[in-house]
RNA sequence: GGGCGUGUGCCCGAGUGGUUAAAGGGGACGGGCUGUAAACCCGUUGGCUAUGCCUACCUAGGUUCGAAUCCUAGCGCGCCCA
């Protein structure tokens, strides 16, 4: 297989299973991806990635910009080195930290000035080539175009203005990007106006073309942002359907950000390939764990003397070895292994949610999954 | 036996005449978390026949229009002296 080859291998009404060729191994979709933003997913070893099958792990760009430094994880041999996970990687750009932290860009800027106020307030300016030689240098397999995400609700005006910055940062990146072992993603913006996620889809196709034209690479698969920013989850699905349906069959379509288990088992229905979110192991952290019967808050009371397994159908290491009792008492001790043991369960939860989509996919029987979920308790929570 | 100090809601602890059902912690209980500024954030936490009433700051008296706050005695605890 290629480097940066798609291949569809089922197709299940719009539900499709890949399997995607980078530099450190293929992963397969439909995928849910666990990010590790500071070159670690919070409370997860690297056996315990292994163990997960977690295929690709995320990065963050910004983070690591700022700290250790990029220097400091090119010296170290880049990312995996730097992380020891051999595996598949992705870098976001930090365009969604941007867009919480920059100060409004002035028009005619050839990129962005932002404090670093999460760090040490320091002033930095990226432009979208600055950016890919950032992330070129921290060495991720996949690395994302710098965007700008705008929130919801949200002006139209300010919804284009945004879409346009990103499509002209999308031409930009695509020039720039030189690593020929590196797959660049484009990124869909648009909002929750269909017209404008159509014109983005169409934009990135046309910059492609040109750029093919001239000799160069194309978009190795696409990210759908600005989603999950506020809205309620049938506005999304209101477009995603045919902005999915606009992008081109042989690329992945990554929805980025989205993490709830039946936006997950709906996106996968409607062509998304892949998924990235901080949800299994942030609310794992706090105390909460996906279950085959709904989300369940693991400091609650009713938990105290309950010794049987935390979701009785999974098969993680969490729920067979450890007890709804103990798990509680973790949690409310404050003990780490208590958000270790609850991240380890949530990401093996969306992991293997998506492997069974997968496998339905391969069945022809994708429809039936989908309906079977929905009228599942774990469904109700959404 | 004497002197000094202290006693607040489940716990610790602020408050030293009125705006105090009583700051702030902790605990308990509940909720939230979606390209990670998050091992974080937000509620509730005396009772009830509930836009009001009752009971409450060791106990019992007292001063005062009004006391957790002042006075007297007792009890508990702490330190010092004998």
């Amino acid at each position: 297989m290629a480097l940066f080859d798609y291949t569809i291998e089922a197709q299940s009404g719009a539900a499709r299973a890949g399997r995607y060729a980078t530099a450190h191994g293929d992963f397969t979709t439909p995928l849910f991806m666990p990010v590790g933003t500071h070159a670690t997913v919070k409370g997860v070893t690297i056996a315990g990635l292994h163990e997960l099958n977690a295929q690709v792990v995320l990065a963050n760009t910004y983070h690591l910009y700022m700290r250790p430094g990029v220097d400091v994880v090119e010296e170290a041999g880049g990312v995996h080195e730097f992380m020891a996970y051999d595996g598949p990687m992705l870098t976001d750009s930090g365009g969604f930290q941007l867009f919480s932290l920059a100060h409004m860009m002035k028009p005619g800027d050839d990129g962005v000035k932002f404090r670093a106020d999460d760090y040490d307030g320091s002033k930095h300016f990226w432009t979208p080539e600055i950016n890919m030689d950032i992330q070129e240098r921290i060495g991720a397999d996949i690395v994302m175009q710098l965007d700008q995400c705008v929130g919801y609700p949200a002006e139209r005006k300010d919804v284009e203005a945004s879409t346009k910055l990103s499509w002209e940062w999308a031409e930009r990146c695509l020039a720039a990007h030189k690593r020929p072992d590196q797959a660049l993603f484009g990124i869909v913006q648009g909002g929750m106006h269909l017209d404008l996620r159509l014109e983005s889809v169409r934009r990135l196709l046309d910059i492609e073309k040109a750029n093919v034209e001239a000799g160069g690479r194309r978009f190795d698969g696409f990210g759908i942002g600005g989603y999950s920013v506020g809205e309620d989850h049938e506005t999304m699905f209101e477009t995603l359907g045919d902005v999915c349906a606009a992008l081109p069959a042989d690329r992945p379509r990554y929805l980025m950000g989205v993490g709830n288990p039946t936006t997950l088992v709906r996106a996968v229905g409607v062509g998304v390939d892949m998924f990235d979110c901080v949800l299994p192991t942030r609310t794992g952290r706090m105390g909460t764990a996906f279950s085959s019967q709904g989300r369940m808050n693991m400091r609650n009371a009713k938990y105290t003397r309950d010794f049987s397994p935390l979701d009785p159908q999974c098969t993680c290491t969490t729920c067979t070895q450890h007890t709804r009792a103990y798990i509680r008492h973790l949690v409310k001790q404050d003990e780490m292994l208590g958000g270790i043991l609850l991240s380890m369960h949530n990401l093996h939860y969306l992991i293997d949610l998506m492997r069974r989509a997968r496998e339905a996919v391969l069945a022809g029987t994708y429809d039936r999954f989908l309906a079977d979920w929905m009228s599942s308790p774990a469904a109700q929570d959404y």
